[in-house]
RNA sequence: GUACCUGUAGCUCAAUUGGACAGAGCAUCUGACUACGGAUCAGAAGGUUGGGGGUUCGAUUCCCUCCAGGUACGCCA
């Protein structure tokens, strides 16, 4: 078989894909368009052998000869080692039977693999990854969720592959919302209060503030003073503001801690404040800004996008100028190959904006807006004016509490303590699995049975997989003391063995694509695959009580299948606990 | 008004970016050896992919149009 480890490991997918463009490169010499694209994939359907390579049928029009024919030149090249078979299929589909032996051995190697064949693409490059970005003195609900964990995913997915990230939570810090807090806070504050649920306090100040602006003009001038003031760098209010942000950062930090969420940066809309008037004067050195009705504006009719106001007619910066500021200053510090956005989907034209004027002031690094479908209740749009939010530290508490219960149920023989423990990673990584498991695109409508599903596709029937071969491989330590499933070659003779081969052999190409596209849903998705086909293996072969050598060699795919999942799993960031 | 997004089984969601008969999970119905953990497995049933046109050998995917819902759009972030 082919070294595949030399030049670090290639997946299951580049191997065939790079060997069916040979192939084609081989047959029709000098008519294949270079840019042609062999793609090998898996087959939807295993009676079509493992993978499928579509390109004839693209190719016909271009070569001028039938599908058929084309396909049959590539079924008839010499085949590479990983494939037993090809045949030719449908109008000109060339399928792909792997070689069992082949597979055997690269399981071997993949088991021996820390990184179980995973290659790193990265290549040491940096890559800026700006979510969770909540804002000062207000709670986190479940609304800001679906940013961290599909952010943190995304995170830990590039991490992996090789990247140097810099995760940067790019705090909500600064706007127009501090004066009313800061009149609030000096008329109605409750200190005690303060001290024990600070964001919970400031967001009642808010209310009540923002409420007696909008009857109270001399209220929402004084507002505004207080916010001049402190744009001005007044030390009395600077203090408030930097108190607003220490004690909200406190709670904050308590969920990222249950969501086991890390930052290497945070730094919030305040840190570019003093590049503001920099960016101003670079707009208009470039001449991209004009005036308009007091206002700085960039017209971008030549990208077809609406006018976008980077100063407004007061004087004061807005979200545009402060995201300019930011990426031109993440551009100078760290000169990442691309920065990623991880936002809902309401921030669509501002960054496509953004984008565009940081691409006329000749900023090259690519900027990439991962978007996610709003949060929705069944009953609609949630917002603090009709008080149906719903925190996110009571999901956490709500799911914990949930996962308890059955684990009280189904364990009873275990210690309070550890029950707790397992109730923990179960509810935590069941919240997250029904986000992560699906396009982050869609639109979500919150229900509490689907963020809390404990079955079928979820968090913890992938946890429960990797409970009971954790199981299984402490039972055949104590049933054969002095067992080596590692000194027994693989052997891959019943079809689940096979299809559990296929999948496993997968999981390079699951991870690669899931970062690619930016959808951490497609790992998810060859989890529960790869669980699936694992459980069925499971309850109809058995392995313990197998000869020996089929023992050992079974041992040995429970042991993989654990590994890639919980590598999987932890590239989700969900906890795979020994026990469930 | 303009732009973007969404619409798939009763419900909640997938579908490797144009591939083969559209797949899972809930829920419903049938079954599973005293067994390595039943949070499981084997199976059944469930569909005009919002409607209608078009391009293509081939469309849930691309184009046009209509319907329904959502979001954004010169001084909130």
């Amino acid at each position: 078989m082919e070294d595949w480890m030399s030049d670090g490991p290639i997946t299951m997918e580049q191997i065939l894909s790079d060997w069916a463009r040979g192939a084609f490169l081989a047959a029709y010499p000098g008519t294949v368009p270079d840019g042609l694209s062999a793609g090998v994939v898996p087959t939807a359907d295993e009676q079509f052998g493992d993978y499928q390579c579509n390109a004839a049928m693209a190719l016909a029009k271009v070569l001028k000869k039938s599908p058929r024919e084309i396909a049959a030149a590539l079924a008839a090249a010499a085949r590479p080692a990983a494939v037993e078979r090809l045949e030719v299929a449908g109008p000109g589909f060339v399928n792909f039977f792997l070689d069992p032996e082949w597979m055997a051995r690269r399981l071997e190697q993949v088991q021996a693999d820390e990184r179980l064949g995973v290659p790193e693409p990265g290549r040491g490059r940096t890559v800026v990854i700006d979510y969770s970005s909540p804002n000062v003195a207000k709670p986190m609900h479940i609304g800001h969720i679906r940013s961290t964990v599909i952010g943190n995913a995304l995170d830990r997915l590039h991490r992996f592959l090789g990247w140097r990230v810099l995760a940067d939570n790019h705090l909500g810090d600064w706007g127009t919302q501090f004066g009313l807090l800061i009149m609030g806070f000096r008329h109605f504050a409750d200190p005690a209060a303060y001290e024990s649920a600070p964001i919970d306090e400031l967001e009642r100040i808010y209310v009540k503030s923002y409420d007696k602006s909008k009857e109270d003009p001399a209220w929402l001038d004084a507002a505004r003073a207080e916010l001049v003031k402190l744009q001005q760098g007044d030390a009395g209010n600077r203090a408030l503001w930097q108190s607003f942000v220490e004690h909200s950062l406190r709670e904050f930090n308590r969920i990222y801690r249950r969501l086991d969420v890390s930052f290497d940066l945070v730094r919030g809309e305040s840190h570019y404040n003093d590049r503001l008037p920099g960016i101003i004067s670079k707009l208009r050195e470039q001449e991209l800004v004009r005036e308009s009705e007091g206002a700085l504006v960039v017209f971008l009719e030549d990208e077809k996008l609406p006018v976008c106001i980077v100063r407004k007619s007061d004087g004061a910066y807005n979200y545009a100028a402060t995201d300019l500021a930011t990426v031109t200053s993440r551009a100078e510090e760290f000169q990442p190959e691309a920065v990623i956005y991880v936002t809902d989907e309401r921030q669509q034209l501002h960054f496509r904006q953004v984008f565009a004027i940081a691409r006329k002031m000749g900023l090259a690094t690519r900027l990439v807006h991962v978007w996610f479908g709003l949060m929705r209740l069944p009953e609609g749009t949630f917002s603090t004016r009709q008080g149906n939010v719903i925190k996110l530290e009571r999901l956490l508490d709500e799911a914990e509490e949930r996962a308890l219960a059955i684990v009280k149920e189904t364990s009873p023989q275990m210690d309070e303590a550890r029950q707790r423990e397992v109730a923990r990673a179960v509810g935590i990584g069941a919240v997250k699995y029904a986000d992560l498991s699906q396009n982050p695109q869609s639109l979500v409508t919150f229900t509490w049975e689907k963020a809390l599903a404990l079955e079928g596709n979820s968090a913890p029937y992938l946890q429960y997989a990797c409970a009971r071969i954790a199981s299984v491989l402490d039972k055949y330590r104590e049933r054969f003391p002095g067992g080596d499933p590692m000194a027994h070659p693989i052997r891959l003779g019943e079809p689940l063995e096979r299809r559990l081969a296929v999948r496993l052999l997968r999981f390079p190409d699951a991870v690669v694509r899931a970062a690619e596209v930016y959808k951490p849903n497609l790992l998810a998705d060859y989890l529960y695959e790869l669980s699936q086909v694992y459980s069925a293996f499971y309850q109809n072969v058995p392995f313990l009580k197998a000869g020996e050598g089929v023992r050992e060699s079974r041992v040995r795919l429970c042991d993989l299948v654990m590994k890639v999942l919980r590598r999987g799993l932890t590239l989700l960031g969900i906890e795979t606990p020994d026990r469930i």
